[in-house]
Order: structure tokens, then C-alpha cells, then sequence
DNA sequence: GTGAAAGCGCTAACAT
DNA sequence: ATGTTAGCGCTTTCAC
């Protein structure tokens, strides 16, 4: 084809305002450049932060992204993918964190692509997974020996049902510090009593309570580790209610460090993790396709002091 | 067909995982239950909860929803559309609020149909254009009548630029109430110098900055308007900075009542904005069809009144 | 009422 | 190198 006739199609083309069939493409040759996102809930700002990063770095190569909200229901999930599946989406990254994914075993049998984020890699996993983590175990003991560090002695976590890996892990991690520190402090875990009264959506509350009923007890703890940043928003509220200041009167870590942890107050000490490079490295393995792809990527995680621990009280000593 | 052939097909069809090729349907028919969602940025809450909702309802009569930031940019959004066009998608829940539509004009002219969250319909708009929408100026006045009937004399708006609808209305609304107020209260409108430093996902700076800015001034105003909650969250964070405690020296009132809004410190007084009605409007909208649905509809606002707003200080009277 | 056939817009494989 | 053809999995139409 001459170069000019060439020109002149393309510009017919920009001036139509025509692009090829995504679609046509996809039922012909099975491709797709359509990652399927799914988050526990967009509304908490953790996956809100997270999706927006994915989806820059999704239209910088022109692949595009559904949204998925699973609420971290398995079922949900599975129902949500085996539609996926049939629409010809062959890539999934995964954000729900849940103990096992065989409930997409035969998709991933038959070829689903699933990128896990935030969810540390199981022996017993499919080989089709990859993951993407942080080390929870290790930062949750960060966290912790931040409060040790201060001279608590009482210290609480509060977390949802301990049902996910990552919680799983940052539980352990907070065992591995006041088992190391050799001191007589003490863990107290606080999980909601009825399962499914909080999701993600609800982080807040949920932490708003979990504090709620830790600092009303008689011997009450100094220190909170809040599973994450936005429960650890809500346990600041609680601790407010009832005219605890937040860190004189109870020191509260969160994690993740979301944007939002320095502007609330006090701003929030708390571990972060990166975000933007987990979600930019999420996008870049679809890409780049499963075979030249590490299965398992670990990103460092590092302890953000800002203002919401001090040292332990000496009324509580 | 027999009743029992048909059940069996059907026990197959669910052993097999298999669902009918969304793809294979939209080529054939142009169909397509695929919704895109376009917002500036999932990252700010308000886009993030709304997200959410949108999300939910979509997923209730097995739409699809195509998550897009366009950081309010309308050449992204039209590079966006036009490959969502070519790709099959018919409809659009749009969440930039920009000033004019004109540049989807060809696409609506073709048959795109365009949902607008939060955005007030215009004289000049498309046929083709649904709006959803709150009244901005009247929620504006709200929030700034509250504030004088506390007897603040010199009240600032913080703002991104106001180069969207919604925001003109809300800056439109300001003037009313101090217009009406008959007192000489003094309206202060701050915008940042350089466009383009913040977008959606760092409002919290941007309240944070004008704020900074608002309150190093020797006349400083005593109440904050500013344009979101995200934004009075960042403000609130500035006049911590500057050893302010909100409400005693300075009132600050936002817009939207994400969910986050309660959790804060303080509490913050603000307009609440149905968020889930209207997006679970917006959805049965694209389901319904554009034949039987109203080409607009106004959603109620309500002052809620928490702890971020006092009486005018003494001092500054 | 049930079944057959055409064709949506592409791409891969083949023929020229 | 360029042109032609078959067919992805559906829906719609048309014939029975």
C-alpha cells in the first residue's frame, strides 16, 4: 500500500472517529485486553487508592477494567468470575485476600490468569496464581514493637474475623513481638462477635467498636493495632467518645498508611505499604503474560511514625 | 421442549460452568450489559462509596461496570468513550460534571447514552443527556446560612478551580446566603494559584493548602466552606498544623457526608448528599432504557450538623 | 412451535 | 507482499 493512501485511511479513520471492535477482536481471537478487578468494596479507601492505581496503569497499555466489589465472598466471587470467563476475561487480579481460592480451581484449570494482591503465595495454591504481598507477619510486629518500644504492656488488636490470610498473618506477627520482647505484656484480640455485620465498606465502624468495647473494660488496654488504617479511624472516634485522647490516653496504629492516615487527627503512625508500585507491577504481569512472570513478588513495608503513639501512660503503668 | 430435557440442559450447564459469550451476544446484536462508569478518581472517597453503589446495583441485573478515572480531563474522557463506543458500549454514568458535554456530541448524535452523576442539566446539552443531580447552590447556601446563623462575619470557600458546574452553583449558593443575610459578612473564595496541581484524589491537599494559606493571613475568616468533605478534612489538618483547634477558632463545614465524615476529628457538619439513591438511580436508569425515563431528576440535600462548627469566637467578633 | 441459515467485525491461515 | 476465506458464538430471520 502506497504511504500516501495509507495517510489519507488514517485519517479517514481519526475522522470517523473509528477504532476496531474490541469486541469482534476478542470473539475471534480470544485475547482481551480486559483485566477483571476485583476488590472486598471500592468504598474503603485502601481498594479505592488501589483501584485508581491499577486502572492508570491499565489505560497506559489500553487494557481496561472491570470492576469487581466481592465483599470477600467466596461465592460471590466465583459466580462473578465464571461470567468473566465466559466473556473471555482471562486475567484477574485479586484483592480478597480469602485463606484458599480453589473455589476457582477449574477456571484455573482452564486457563484463568489470577494475580493475587495483598495475599502472601500457599503451598497448596494453584499453580496459575501468582502473588503479589507484603510481609503482614513482620509488619504487624513492626507495629507492635513500636508500642512495646513506648512501654505498653496492654495491647489490643482489632480486627474482622480472622478469616484472611493477610489478618491470619498480622496476628501472628503481633504474637512474634511480645513473645520476642521477653516482657510480661500482654495481646488481647478483638473481633466482632457476629460475623457479617461489617465488610470493608465498614472498616470504620467496625473499628469504632472493636475500641468501643475494649476501652470501656475495666482493665483497658494503652494500645491499639488496628488491622488497617480506616479501623483504625474508627477506633480513634470511640476513643474520642469517650474522652480518651488519641495518643496521651491510648496509642493507636494502623496499617497500610492510605493517604488519608496523615490528614486525620492525630495523623496516624501506621506501616505502610506501596500501593502504587504493587498495583503499577499488578498491571505490568498481565502484560507481560504468566511465563516470563516471577510467581511471587514480596514489597517492603516500613513504619510510619506520625502522631497517634506516645509512651504508655504513667496512670496505666 | 420437554420440562425434564430442559432441566437436564440446564444441570449440565451449570456442571460445566457455562454461560452464554457476552462478547458473542454484543457483536451479534449490539446489545451489551456493559456499563461504563467514568469518575475523576476512585481514590476520593466520595468517587469511591458512589463506586461502590453503582457497583452493587449493576451487578443485581448482571451488568458489567468499566471502571474509568478521567481525572476530569475532557480529552481523556472523550479518548476514553470513543474506544468504549467502538468496543459496544451504549451507556455511560458520567461523574466528571464538567461545564459542557459538547466534546461526546458525536458519540450521543450516534446514540451514546449519558447518564450524568452530579451534574446539573444545561440549556445547551445534548438531547441524549440524563441528569442526576442535587441542588448544589441551594445545599451551598445551607451550609453557609448555618454558619452565619453561628455569627461568622468572614467565611471562606476553599475550591479547585471552578470550572465545573457543580461547583459554580455551590460558589452561586455562598453568594446567596451572605446576599440574603443582609449582615456584612464577607465571602473569601480561595482557589489554588496553578491549576493542575491537584486533582480528585489529593482534595484532602488542596483543602489542606487553601486552608494553610487562609489562616496565615492577618485577618484570617473564622468558618471554612469547603467544597467537600475531603476537602474539610485537609482543612481541618491545616488548622491543626497552625495550633487552631476546629470549632473553637475556626467552623468548617463540608459537602457530601461520605461515610468517613462521621469518623473524623471533629465529626464534620456537612451536606449530606444521597449518594446511593442516586446511583442506584442511575442504574435502573441504563436498564430502563432512555424511552421511559425522565431526562432529569433532582435529588434532596440535607444539613447535617455535627461537631466541626461553633459560635464565631468571641475574640474575632 | 422447532430448526436452519446468515452474518455481526474481526484475525489467522491460506492462496496467489 | 497482497488478497481471499473461514469462522469465533451468538441472535435474528425465515422456512418449515
Amino acid at each position: 500500500m502506497r504511504a500516501e493512501t495509507l495517510a489519507r485511511v488514517e485519517s479517514v479513520m481519526r475522522d470517523l472517529g473509528f477504532a476496531p471492535s474490541r469486541t469482534a477482536r476478542q470473539l475471534r481471537s480470544g485475547a482481551g485486553k480486559t483485566i477483571a478487578l476485583v476488590v472486598p468494596s471500592v468504598a474503603n479507601p485502601f481498594w479505592g487508592t488501589a483501584a485508581h492505581e491499577v486502572e492508570s496503569a491499565a489505560m497506559r497499555y489500553d487494557y481496561q477494567v472491570l470492576l469487581c466489589n466481592s465483599e470477600r465472598d467466596a461465592d460471590r466471587e466465583r459466580r462473578y468470575l465464571l461470567q468473566l470467563w465466559a466473556d473471555g476475561v482471562r486475567d484477574v487480579i485479586l484483592g480478597s485476600s480469602l485463606r484458599s481460592i480453589d473455589h476457582l480451581k477449574d477456571l484455573m484449570d482452564r486457563g484463568l490468569r489470577v494475580i493475587a494482591f495483598d495475599r502472601e503465595i500457599q503451598p497448596s495454591d494453584h499453580p496459575a496464581v501468582i502473588s503479589l504481598s507484603v510481609d503482614n507477619r513482620r509488619g504487624a510486629r513492626m507495629a507492635v514493637e513500636h508500642l512495646l518500644r513506648l512501654g505498653h504492656q496492654r495491647i489490643a488488636l482489632i480486627s474482622p474475623p480472622i478469616k484472611t490470610l493477610s489478618r491470619a498473618q498480622r496476628l501472628e506477627g503481633c504474637r512474634d513481638a511480645v513473645a520476642a520482647s521477653g516482657s510480661n505484656a500482654e495481646l488481647v484480640v478483638w473481633e466482632p462477635k457476629a460475623d457479617g455485620r461489617f465488610g470493608d465498606t465498614e472498616a470504620a465502624e467496625l473499628g469504632q467498636e472493636g475500641a468501643r468495647a475494649l476501652l470501656a473494660a475495666k482493665r483497658r488496654p494503652t494500645a491499639i493495632f488496628a488491622i488497617n488504617d480506616f479501623c483504625a479511624i474508627g477506633a480513634c472516634a470511640a476513643a474520642r467518645e469517650v474522652g480518651l485522647k488519641v495518643p496521651d490516653d491510648v496509642s493507636v496504629v494502623g496499617f497500610d498508611d492510605i493517604p488519608l492516615a496523615a490528614m486525620v487527627d492525630p495523623p496516624l503512625t501506621t506501616v505502610r505499604q506501596p500501593i502504587r508500585a504493587i498495583a503499577t507491577f499488578a498491571v505490568d504481569l498481565v502484560r507481560s503474560g504468566p511465563d516470563s512472570a516471577p510467581s511471587r513478588a514480596e514489597f517492603p513495608l516500613t513504619l510510619v511514625e506520625r502522631a497517634s503513639t506516645a509512651r504508655q501512660p504513667a496512670s496505666a503503668a
